[in-house]
DNA sequence: ATGGGCATGTAAATCGTTACATGATTCT
DNA sequence: AGAATCATGTAACGATTTACATGCCCAT
């Protein structure tokens, strides 16, 4: 249900297709969210049909019709409520710690392997994090705070993960 | 899938029933995973055509009968299977943040509710878990990991939120 | 008496991914 | 020559939630 409102919140910045949407999404929101055709153009037939959205199909030779959608102002009423609704509860799942948790006949040799592999993990997303923050370009204020928020939680998840890491090679 | 393995790791500690499961999962691994009933005995289902697990039916007067599941050898070697294999990739969904990054029309004092509410949340979080943290038992010592875990990142996103409220502030 | 705990389950609805289908153009 | 980009979509499958259905016991 919010990649109805990611495509609404994405649609009242400027008019878009589909495959605009999707390249925008896991570009610059990659690390929020991520959408696949399969759900993307369902979704925006939906909208289409709720009057939320209108289409504009731009022939182009050569290539295929590009079906550009533009919010109405339904569309910008109904995304502006969800907007100041209270948030929904995280929905989180993390298969790498209810692997540690349940991990108890892992021997410490594995078990290191898994935080290990976690770290690179974690690592290469505060990479791809700041190439991002290297070319934020114009977007608003609240894309570095969000940003910002996962520079926080990456530095926190690997001072956690040394930590973890002493003390299993303390035995 | 993660379902499956999160019973079957459960099962390796003893013998439960579907509602003892259920009752495990909200109560000490409330913070990574939840589960509902509708999707908790299917799996069971499942599982048990597989043989990965056996049941044996306790009748009791005044109460429904228990169905207490066991794991089996089959079992136990998938559950040890999956955990040496690598973790998948998060999946996660912050709605908060989603509606930070988009809400560029937002008036200042909505921002600050949003990132209040989202304080508050956080705030009660942080008590559940030293609740948990008070009363650890025999749990095993990755138990505690995770635990340093979410402290970790709860601190990490209160240090952010406060130092975007007073971003907000300032104008 | 009313709500919560005990205890099982099914059905419908929702949501999303993966794979398939098509096909020209441009970059390496 | 082959990969990537442009551009649309459907079908099958998988996972999960919500609501429904049932019914006794115990504490307030």
């Amino acid at each position: 249900m919010t990649l109805r409102y990611l495509i609404l919140g994405l649609l009242t910045e400027r008019p878009m297709s589909g495959y605009d949407i999707r390249k925008s999404i896991s570009g610059s929101m990659g690390l929020i969210a991520n959408v696949s055709y399969g759900s993307l153009y369902p979704a925006l037939h939906r909208l289409l049909e709720d009057g939320a959205v209108t289409v504009e199909v731009e022939l182009q030779d050569g290539r295929p019709p590009r079906k550009v959608y533009s919010i109405t102002d339904d569309g910008r009423q109904e995304f502006e409520r969800w907007l100041r609704q209270p948030a929904g509860a995280d929905q989180v799942r993390r298969e790498f710690l209810l692997k540690l948790w349940l991990g108890k006949t892992l021997a410490p040799e594995e078990l290191t392997n898994l935080v290990e592999h976690r770290r690179r993990e974690v690592e290469s997303n505060m990479a791809r994090l700041n190439e991002m923050r290297n070319q934020v370009g114009d977007k608003a204020v609240t894309y570095t705070w969000v940003l910002d928020y996962f520079a926080e939680m990456y530095q926190a998840e690997l001072r956690w993960l040394s930590s973890l890491k002493e003390r299993l090679e303390e035995r």
